[in-house]
RNA sequence: GGCCCGGUAGCUCAGUUGGUAGAGCAGAGGACUGAAAAUCCUCGUGUCCCCGGUUCGAUUCCGGGCUGGGCCA
């Protein structure tokens, strides 16, 4: 039917393979690579990433990897912007694009739309911050309730950063949830144009427990504690969810007295356990059917193509 | 050898003025519109170290034992 451009995703849980199976796919395809990973976004943010390596780098043209200081903050709605530019870019280069990673909620990119457009007042935002710190989420919740006299839908609530998100939407656009709500539903995706295929690498539980073990053992040997110490010199508190990354919020621990330097690597393997646990969830209920294959199987085509 | 403090959920511990117990973490499941490796929700029967005693009733009190830690020899 339509001749829409084919647009490749892989994705599959932390330490199941990706990057080398990616690197290898590029490689032979002559792709272009289009980062999928909300961390892989910060420069000096390497070795507790697992960021390809400069040799790797080098090997097939990267996108949406070190683009900002992790200081500095990030969102899904300049992800979208940024990765459809990467997209078209490569597109007129005539070369096939392989989006790959594991970040569910910037995967849903690809799929579905992400933001609402709505532009909200930095001022608000902090002043619903504030008001949520001082008289607490049923400030908040009453406010929303006056506001959508027709309910509030599947709203979360009990879930401080939901609440404060809808209600700043309300605010901002002087409309109802549901309404909102509906409007957005109906949105495209920034990627309707493409013919998106997914496929997911699945690691045998057993193996990914080995490799998760290796792998933080090898981020420790490899310096993580001092890439950590410098990054937090460098302000890495300013953006929460770069400090609350997996192996740099342990370390941070560990410098702040919070968790003893012996505890260290069996926290970060135990984190990055959840870590899979709930990317096996988002996978599961979030992403379109997709193709699924053994990260052993070495032998198969990413794509079935 | 003496004295002191412990022994409760996989782990760290709280608690029961005697009526068989509960938090955090871990684990399982789930939600998901702008921080997503985030945030939030649901799920807790375990010889309360063992043996005796007192008691209607002991995990709780008493005695003994075992065991970990500390102090003194």
């Amino acid at each position: 039917m339509s001749a829409r451009p084919v647009l490749r995703v892989l994705t599959g849980a932390t330490a199941s393979g990706k990057t080398a199976r990616a690197l290898d796919w590029a490689e032979w395809h002559g792709a272009e690579i289009v980062s999928c990973d909300s961390l892989l976004f910060y420069r000096g943010m390497d070795i507790g990433t697992a960021k390809p390596t400069r040799a790797e780098l080098a090997r097939v043209p990267h996108h949406l990897v070190d683009i900002v200081e992790p200081c500095e903050r990030y969102d899904v709605q300049r992800y979208v912007a940024e990765a459809r530019a990467a997209v078209d870019e490569i597109a007129a280069r005539g070369r096939p694009v392989l989006v790959v990673g594991g970040s569910g909620f910037y995967l849903r990119s690809f799929f579905a739309p992400m933001s609402d457009g709505i532009e909200v007042d930095p001022t608000l935002r902090a002043q619903l911050e504030a008001r949520l710190k001082d008289d607490g989420i049923e400030s908040l919740v009453a406010e929303l309730h006056a506001l959508n006299p027709a309910g509030l839908g599947a709203l979360d609530l009990q879930n401080p950063r939901r609440v404060v998100r809808a209600l700043e939407r309300c605010r901002a656009s002087g409309r109802a949830l549901a309404e909102l709500a509906a409007e957005f539903a109906a949105k495209p995706s920034a990627f309707t144009d493409f013919d998106v295929r997914l496929a997911r690498l699945e690691c045998e539980p057993a193996e990914l427990e080995r490799r998760i073990a290796a792998r933080v053992q090898a981020m420790l040997a490899a310096g993580l504690v001092d890439e950590v110490r410098r990054l937090d010199a460098a302000g890495l508190r300013e953006n929460p969810s770069a400090a609350r990354a997996i192996g740099y919020r342990e370390v941070l621990d560990v410098l702040d007295g919070k968790l003893r330097a012996d505890e260290l690597e069996a926290a970060i393997v135990r984190n990055t356990r959840a870590l899979v646990k709930k990317q096996r969830t988002w996978f599961r209920s979030q992403l379109p059917p997709h193709r699924v294959l053994a990260a052993s199987d070495t032998a198969a085509e990413l794509f079935g193509e």
